[in-house]
Order: C-alpha cells, then sequence, then structure tokens
DNA sequence: ATCATAATAT
DNA sequence: GATATTATGA
C-alpha cells in the first residue's frame, strides 16, 4: 500500500490550484483533521472528501512539506476563519449533499433487485446497502427519482412509443432526464410488473470494510468533480463522458474512441466491453462489505 | 413511505 | 441563467 500512498501523493501534488491559490489563513486556526472531524465546511465547498491523510506515514517518510491540504479548504472559508466564535459547527452539523455514485447507484439497484420490489423501501434498502452513513432520507430520495426512472422506461419501452423520430433503439435515457441511472443495468423484473418478482437471491450480509470502498464513498461526499478522479482510473473512460452517454447495450459501438497518441506510449484499450463493476462480484469473500460515508480513524 | 417542492450545485 | 441533483416538508 506504500506505492498507492505515494501514488496518489504526487498526484495530489499536481492537482494543487497554486501556490498563489493558498490561503495560510486557516490552516494556523483549524488541523486538518479536526475540520474533518467536525465536518466543517462551507455551503459551496466541501472538505469531506478529503484524500487519504498522509499524517501517520509521515513518521515512516520523511514527505515533502505538506500543507496544502486545505487548499481548498482555505481558499473560500473566508467566513470561517473571520466569523469567529459565533456558531459551533459540531451542534449544528448538516451533511454535505450525497452524490450518488455509479457505485453507489449500482448497488443500490442491487438491494432494490434482491429485495424485490414489495420490500423495496428506503428503510429496508438503506439496511440492506449498509452503508455507513447513509441515511433513509437519501435512500428515499434516490428511491423517487430511481422510480421515475423506472417509470420512464416502461413507458417507452413496453407500449406506444412517443413517435418522436427515434429509431427503435431501446428504451433510452435522456441527457437531462437520467445521467446515473443509465450506469447501472435495471433488473429485467423491475420493467415487468405482474411478473413474478422472486425474493430470491442472497440477502446481503453486512460485514466488513475495505479501505479502497470507505475513501470511494468517503470521496463521493463533496465535490463532484473531485470525485471524478477516484472514478476514472477505476472505471476507465465509462465513468464521466463529455457525451454524458455511457454505453449502449443496444446501440452497436459507434466507433472506437479517437485516442491521442501520448508520447510514444499507446495504450492499449483492450477491455471495451466490461461493465462498470466495482462492487458484489468482485467479493471473493462471501461476506458483504460496508461502504461507510466517511474515513473511520481505524480503518 | 411517498410525493411535491425548495434548495443547491454544476 | 438554466439544468440537474439532492434535501426537506406535507
Amino acid at each position: 500500500m506504500r506505492e498507492e500512498d505515494s501514488n496518489w501523493f504526487s498526484r495530489w501534488e499536481e492537482e494543487l490550484p497554486s501556490p498563489d491559490e493558498l490561503i495560510p489563513l486557516s490552516q494556523s486556526l483549524i488541523t486538518p483533521d479536526l475540520a474533518l472531524a467536525f465536518d466543517i465546511r462551507n455551503p459551496n465547498h466541501s472538505p469531506l472528501n478529503h484524500p487519504p491523510p498522509p499524517s501517520p506515514s509521515s513518521a515512516l517518510h520523511p514527505p515533502p512539506p505538506p500543507q496544502p491540504s486545505f487548499a481548498e479548504f482555505a481558499a473560500d472559508s473566508g467566513d470561517l476563519g473571520s466569523e469567529a466564535a459565533g456558531d459551533e459547527p459540531a451542534r449544528t452539523l448538516k451533511r454535505p449533499r450525497l452524490v450518488w455514485t455509479p457505485q453507489l447507484h449500482k448497488r443500490f439497484v442491487d438491494a432494490v433487485a434482491h429485495l424485490g420490489i414489495k420490500n423495496a423501501v428506503p428503510k429496508t434498502i438503506m439496511q440492506l446497502m449498509s452503508v455507513d452513513g447513509l441515511t433513509r432520507e437519501n435512500v428515499a430520495s434516490h428511491l423517487q427519482k430511481y422510480r421515475l426512472y423506472l417509470k420512464r422506461m416502461q413507458g417507452l419501452s413496453g407500449g406506444a412509443n412517443g413517435g418522436s423520430g427515434g429509431a427503435g433503439l431501446g428504451p433510452s435515457s435522456d441527457p437531462a432526464t437520467d445521467h446515473l441511472f443509465a450506469s447501472s443495468p435495471v433488473p429485467p423484473h423491475f420493467l415487468h410488473p405482474g411478473r413474478a418478482n422472486s425474493d430470491h437471491f442472497l440477502p446481503f450480509v453486512p460485514a466488513l470494510q475495505h479501505h479502497q470502498q470507505q475513501q470511494m464513498v468517503a470521496a463521493a461526499v463533496g465535490h463532484p468533480h473531485l470525485q471524478s478522479q477516484y472514478h476514472r482510473p477505476q472505471m476507465g473512460h465509462y465513468g464521466s463522458s463529455p457525451n454524458s452517454q455511457f454505453e449502449h447495450p443496444f446501440l452497436g459501438r459507434q466507433t472506437q474512441q479517437p485516442m491521442h497518441r501520448m508520447g510514444g506510449t499507446p495504450v492499449h484499450n483492450q477491455a471495451p466491453s466490461s461493465y462498470l463493476e466495482d462492487l458484489e462480484s468482485a467479493n471473493g469473500n462471501g461476506g458483504r462489505k460496508v461502504l461507510t460515508l466517511f474515513p473511520t480513524g481505524d480503518d
């Protein structure tokens, strides 16, 4: 894991805004750990996505000056520094908006699928997902939108076509209608009301925690644009395409993406057919993983 | 639990 | 300024 540490670290450095952007102001006021622990954040910016904290390793690996951790944090937290003690952040903690990453959504869909539509209610879904920090409200909200999406799909696939010039394409996703949902395959029985929906399959068994996922989900809360950094390497090019159109099972692949030759290092993209999958199947263990929204100090 | 609407982020 | 996504209230 040392390698990973150094890896992200180097990248972390690269992503730094710029020396000019750094405002030393807050650093003296609040330590990163503290800020993280207390979930101190600005409405617009969220520090929750803290990258792997290098603190422990510093002893072993004399790292280059690690200070910029809150470059972004400090960048706009002017009010924090200047306000002083008008309020107690710790008391009035509001969670950052939950960002539903494809992985998270995948898990969501998975849970719903296994539960069956009948039992697929926010509470149960939340429980099965076993995502620490995830609230019932979060799931409920998402579920609402997801149902809307399913309904839309049923309408398009099952019955009268709107008559739009669209060819016989499967139930596609409008760009504006759903970005996230297109990324995860919808279990068939969802679209087939009246068909036997089985409460079969395994009940998820909440179990061990994996650091990687913790990081992932943690990153999912807060900065979406930063979030992309975490996704890209994991799922390759599927994650965020400017086109917003992920892969379509029904449509043949249009063309290979024109790749830029990077300085004499031709990249062999030889896994174009793999769906994004990170959760569930990759589990050698029979148990279930627990995602967590917040970095547990002891992981 | 679900739906509608407001708030917020992009 | 518009759109998309999530949170909150009914």
